[in-house]
DNA sequence: ATGAAAACGGACCCTTGGTCCGCATTCTAT
DNA sequence: ATAGAATGCGGACCAAGGGTCCGTTTTCAT
């Protein structure tokens, strides 16, 4: 009942922020080197707007981030195999950690700048439980694997996005190149052969 | 020639500025909130002291890590087996990364200060070079082990600090429990089974 | 139309990394 | 021993950036 609706300016100068905010990300060498004072220019929006809307600076970024994963999220929760829930594990976990990493490239830069915040670790992070918990026991209904969760974790830890943007971004690994080799990873922790 | 050797006072107040920062990264809860001035009150110096003989933040962390890191590095260099040179592959990978693991266990607030430090990312750091090369080179060793690069780095990853303090420290994973796991973890990629 | 509630914005504060420069300490040469 | 050069010291100082305050403006419901 006291769903008062918020009112359209906020809404607006949300949106603004946070297309502000992916731009800088996206632009900018550091993460480091995006100011807040910077978003809330580009934003054409005063710094105060920016704290009130999202809290603070970690705030920001998580609300970003959370936007872009939306589609990967409910791809994974509902969509067509071989992401989706209706696929055996032992497509599903490659299929999953593929798309992680492909987000992660994509979206490098905002992706270093969450998992940089220094604050709190990244592992508190609401979508990171999402995924390792999907993950794990998806491994743990492979036959004949034990416990999953450290495996899951590792995983995910193949995709940190400093270790991307060092691959990726510095090293110029190619993204195809990458890609084929978390795959061939997971495949050979996924063989058969205790 | 120029070889100048440093006055003693300096040298003096390096180390106390060590003992420290060790201090204060070990007690502490986050590596954000310890500041320079607190080391350098803590040390009995002044913080231009701590600049100079430093540069900066970073420079005091990597100093100090370096530092606590000198023995294994040594150990894995140039001791007996199974973590010196005399060792097959096989039983050198499990080894190393043991060590690695043990070794962010117990300084896992100096990593978490060092891999959290933002601006420059962990994979440019001399020891991260020294770590993944040799055990890149290990695993091409491997009989039937093709591209080790990338294997490499996923093992380390699994040995993040942030992922040590969200194991160890927060959920109070016993040490042994994690060792074995990354030990389970690391035979499972080197097994035979293609 | 109107008044109250919600949002705005930029001046302001505070912490923190990093610098400057006059003074103290140490080393060297005699 | 001592003078003087060189090196190091320290705390006042600066700049940048995250976060807040509060008088003003916009929106919304009646």
């Amino acid at each position: 009942m006291p769903e008062r609706k918020p009112r359209k300016d906020a809404v607006r100068n949300r949106a603004a922020v946070l297309a502000a905010a992916d731009e800088l990300f996206a632009r900018c060498e550091s993460p480091g080197s995006v100011t807040m004072a910077d978003v809330a220019a580009v934003a054409g929006v005063g710094k105060a707007t920016l704290f009130r809307a999202f809290g603070d600076r970690t705030g920001l970024i998580h609300a970003l981030y959370e936007t872009r994963l939306e589609p990967i999220r409910t791809a994974i929760e509902e969509g067509p195999p071989p992401l989706g829930p209706d696929t055996p594990p032992q497509q599903r976990v490659p299929a999953l950690l593929d798309a992680v990493l492909c987000f992660k490239i994509d979206h490098r830069h905002l992706a270093l700048a969450l998992e940089g915040t220094g604050g709190d670790s990244p592992y508190r992070a609401e979508h990171y439980e999402r995924w390792h918990g999907t993950l794990r026991d998806l491994l743990e209904r492979v036959p004949g694997f034990g416990d999953g969760d450290f495996t899951a974790h590792a995983l995910l830890a193949a995709t940190r996005a400093d270790l991307v943007e060092h691959l990726v971004g510095q090293r110029h690994t190619s993204r195809e190149r990458m890609r084929a080799q978390l795959a061939a990873l997971t495949a050979r922790i996924l063989a058969p052969g205790n």
